[in-house]
DNA sequence: AAAAAAATCCCGGAAAACAGGGGTTTTCCC
DNA sequence: GGGAAAACCCCTGTTTTCCGGGATTTTTTT
């Protein structure tokens, strides 16, 4: 029996997941969790083979959680859930130790079929994923950048609209400084205009 | 019976809504279907009491679904489901018809609790959704603006990081008209720099 | 304790966006 | 069909951001 736990934040989600996981033989489903404090929790008491993993989840980063548990528990296989389809969150999630990417809008047996191959120790793509990663070579692929504290803290205040100066105010530095994040953010972002910083945050759910 | 049709791409989704409504016996399941098209077909085969309508479909925004729902068969009531919680999004549906608005990350049984809110004639909103309103009060809220076909084609260009110059080329328009529809945007979406309207329009999925 | 990374500050010129004005053509509603 | 509103288009001056270099001081990590 493949032990599976999902971690996911939407019950209804769980619900489905759950129907989806009963209806096969092989694989027995042990707990569900809601967010990432209390899957890690959970994790010391024992581990499962598989860890279906939402992307997003309400206290910390789907990347973040699969980066930690890989380090505590090198043996535990994730498969990442998502309604993301975008390049860096794939590759972060992937980069990060994660065996599996699925979309949310795949089909149940997909997860199936997702869980059976990691356990082959393949790595296993769903079908839009794929086609998300053809046209862009792996070599080339960017990651989400790692932003430090700072650099978020401005990167907010910009969404919020706010212009260098007021964010200088704001914050009790100066004008320059605030300049020199933005740059940092766009050459971090690899775009050249913090409109394209603040959509590409967005997307990945920074800000 | 309370017939009930699910508009939901996530088939997984569906999944876990089929499983919800399965359990109460008062309630019966007519179909789900993928996306805005399917649903209309449908429609003009016969109404359901309650459609489930997810407010993100891979066609049409589920707002202008719910409009076009609502002029050609008032007496169907919809139940609006959503990852959002943003003000506009929510307000926007209901004012498009909506009867009902539930967060995903809402507990199963608050879907079957809302259903039978709005068949006794009520307008259901999950406890989230609640919480989301309180704050602004709802003379200003402010529903998600209503751009033009221009202003989308701009909107989307700005979004990629193209410059006004870029724009005016691409589309062979003067920067001028460019820069009136750039400041017609901040001014529908009341704000004062592009950044925002990328923003805001990446939150409300324009883009 | 050394090395690396982050955070802070600085400049000047070029490029772009913003603010506030105007006008013409579609589209929509009565 | 006519009027109003919306969509679309254009211009000028001012402000802000962007780009290209810098440099110094704290943290953090190894």
């Amino acid at each position: 029996m493949i032990k599976v736990i999902v971690v996911e934040d939407h019950p209804i989600m769980v619900e489905g997941l759950k129907n989806i996981l009963r209806s096969d033989a092989g694989i027995e489903l042990n707990g569900d969790y809601g967010d990432g404090k209390s899957v890690l929790q959970a994790l010391e008491k024992g581990q499962p083979d598989v860890i279906l993993m939402d992307v997003n989840l309400p206290d910390i980063s789907g990347v973040t959680l699969c980066g930690e548990v890989k380090k505590k528990y090198e043996d535990v296989k994730i498969i990442a859930l998502s309604i993301h389809d975008e390049q860096p969150v794939i590759h972060s999630m992937l980069q990060n130790g994660a065996s599996g990417y699925v979309l949310k809008n795949a089909l149940g047996n997909e997860i199936i079929r997702a869980i059976y191959a990691i356990m082959d120790g393949e790595e296993y793509l769903c079908s839009s994923t794929k086609e998300a990663l053809k046209n862009a070579d792996m070599e080339l692929l960017k990651a989400i950048p790692r932003i430090t504290r700072r650099e978020k803290e401005i990167l907010q205040l910009i969404g919020k609209g706010l212009t260098t100066m007021q964010i200088a105010d704001q914050l009790f530095i100066s004008t320059h400084t605030v300049e020199s994040h933005r740059k940092n953010l766009m050459e971090k972002f690899g775009v050249n205009n913090t409109t394209s910083v603040v959509k590409l945050a967005s997307e990945y759910k920074l800000l």
